[in-house]
DNA sequence: AATGAATGAGTTTTCATTCAT
DNA sequence: CATGAATGAAAACTCATTCAT
């Protein structure tokens, strides 16, 4: 199979995932989306639990990428924009989808060891993220010490539930977005507080405005 | 249908949902979880849609009633125990399995108006719940003001997502827990800032050994 | 059981009959015509074959009562008359509805023989009321000499035909209403030719005019 | 699916509909009669609706077809043969079955549009063979001008008067046979005035003795 | 006399998976 | 490589019937 060709399925999991949801996905399903029969789809994968697998690694392989390569800047602007990273607007259908989707494939972790496995590498991952900005910021003396590992969950946890709840809520409850929201709460009341004495911190707009080219 | 007969069911679908999670709930899960024939349930609840989304109903309902209670504590007290009664070990299985399928059921609310619209109230109530504790805590004088919508979006979205990975993830990550770890970091972060002069705020070990009636 | 409540249980058969048709026909539809439990039913009659087939027999108890009483009339006038006794237009309901509700139970007859014997019987009845008719007609000297059971079942046979095709087919095929073609063709072909010399037959238009007493 | 193996199916759908009847017909019942699985014939046919409306449209396919090659011999033979088409015996079970089955679908026309719309075609089909015969009867000089019309929907009617009465009743009351009866009545009374002088019919033994290869 | 509740046996339909081609 | 066909197992749902009250 040629990747394009992998491309094309593991997209049309995407998309079936979005109509569908986890729960009623079927072969078919995904079949459809990429106009194959579910007979091909068993060829390159022996079982549904296998090509959603796949399909979850291939999501968290993007994911990392586009963590990566966070380049040089002050750890203050780092962490500001990995902040606004996670924040999406109700009409990011796209993110919403991806997000979605990945919430999907979290919920059966419990159920799926190697479901489990790479969400437990793709969290370390999001926490040594943040953990190496904290601990460079200290270094740096832009930050003052913290307890690196705990404050690093917390801020994982926090945009992590603040997406969650956009997804899953919808733009009704919070119209302005939880992430939006919750973001700005995170830098006004932990962000702030942990600047050294002299240390600006970018306005968030900044930050939104240009958006790193990690920051899709 | 006596309100007795009622709560059995209930209780079965919890149970069910425990043991078989959302995605594989079938009928007859809960119809052996009640010794009732699946046709009983059906006599009752005219489709598994239906029985589910009575099932989440009943659910909030009881939520509801339980942060209703909350007594008439001083609201350092008060907020102590709300961010403590999100934490749970890694050996909770009851706590783990129940809110596993909360998830899933969550993962739905964009496929299924009935569960999105139960988990928009769920919301509104959880964040109602944290500011009315944080403005009685204002008015008192006891917490130093703060934009309160904005700090218990933040609050709830924290320990939704500290829950979430903590459910998903397992205990490898953060083998104390992922809610203990991000629940102190709220504690030592947010509440502590907040506090004015001289309101000392209980410890977390005080709060979390008597759990008052309310936090289940 | 009064009379009435047995009319009432009658007449839900009925209404359901239309509704649903004999293969989708159901006790829950009948009970919610006549607002009675399932239950209800089962304690008047035991099965539902059993409530099936003395509905049938009302059917024709009522069918046999307005064949009765055709009263002295010149034999002519009472063969047309029983011929346009069977016509009716594509938007009397009512007629419609009871001739289908008749010819769902009529394909039952093969399958249960309480129901065979009552459609037996009415056909009996039917061809009798024509073969007296003939035979008074002929023993007056108003018609020629004919093969009495003959013509009669050819008349029931042609009559029960056109009312068939009328009711399963709707008002498309034959627009003027296929019993009033069919009748008016045995009026002309068959009828007419009957006819000693001298005699007249009232036109078909008179009969229907001035429908008698037992012509509904 | 070649045509083999719908023609397997259809013939299925036939057997079983003569063994059960319409009203109690299964998709079991089918499946055992083709020794397939149910599923398989949802893998061909969406829904019982769905292959049942095929089946009425195939049986009106080859009706069609046995109708259409009539031959060229004269009119009032093919008259004839047409009438003597409708009659069967007491004993000629898989007739009665099929045509029963038949008359069961036939009532759900009402219920169900797609049938209808094939009784309609089914009966325009009849009525224009009819048609077809007396217009070259009338064009040859074999019979004398009639409205050809009227005369089609009597003969139509008639016959099928006959067969139901004949199904649905069975043996008892017309022992000879209502169609029978019937089909001889109509030679004597409708065709036999019907013929320009000199011109002979068939007798009804010769025609039903070397019945035509059209008339199965 | 009537009902609400329940059930067992069955119904249509779905779906991951297999396999000959 | 890919597919059309097929299947077994299970799913949701239905329905006539029963029974305690």
């Amino acid at each position: 199979m040629t990747d394009g060709d992998n491309d094309q399925i593991m997209t049309a999991v995407g998309q079936a995932l979005r109509s569908h949801g986890y729960a009623d996905l079927t072969m078919q399903d995904i079949a459809e989306e990429c106009d194959m029969s579910t007979a091909a789809l068993h060829y390159h994968y022996d079982t549904k639990a296998d090509l959603l697998a796949a399909f979850l690694e291939g999501l968290l392989d993007d994911y990392e990428q586009r963590l990566a390569g966070r380049g040089d800047r002050p750890p203050v602007e780092q962490l500001t924009a990995f902040i606004a990273w996670f924040v999406f607007g109700p009409d990011d259908e796209d993110r919403i989808a991806f997000h979605l989707a990945l919430l999907e494939m979290r919920s059966q972790g419990p159920h799926d060891e190697r479901i489990r496995s790479q969400l437990v590498r793709s969290d370390r991952l999001l926490r040594d993220t943040v953990a190496d900005i904290l601990e460079a910021g200290v270094a740096a003396g832009d930050f003052t010490p913290v307890d690196i590992e705990q404050t690093a969950a917390l801020v994982v946890a926090t945009l992590d539930g603040a997406r969650t709840r956009q997804i899953t809520l919808g733009g009704d409850s919070v119209p302005e977005g939880y992430t939006r929201v919750v973001a700005e709460a995170l830098l006004d009341r932990l962000v702030d507080p942990l600047l050294a004495p002299g240390v600006d911190r970018p306005s968030f707009e900044t930050v939104l405005a240009d958006a790193p080219e990690w920051a899709r």
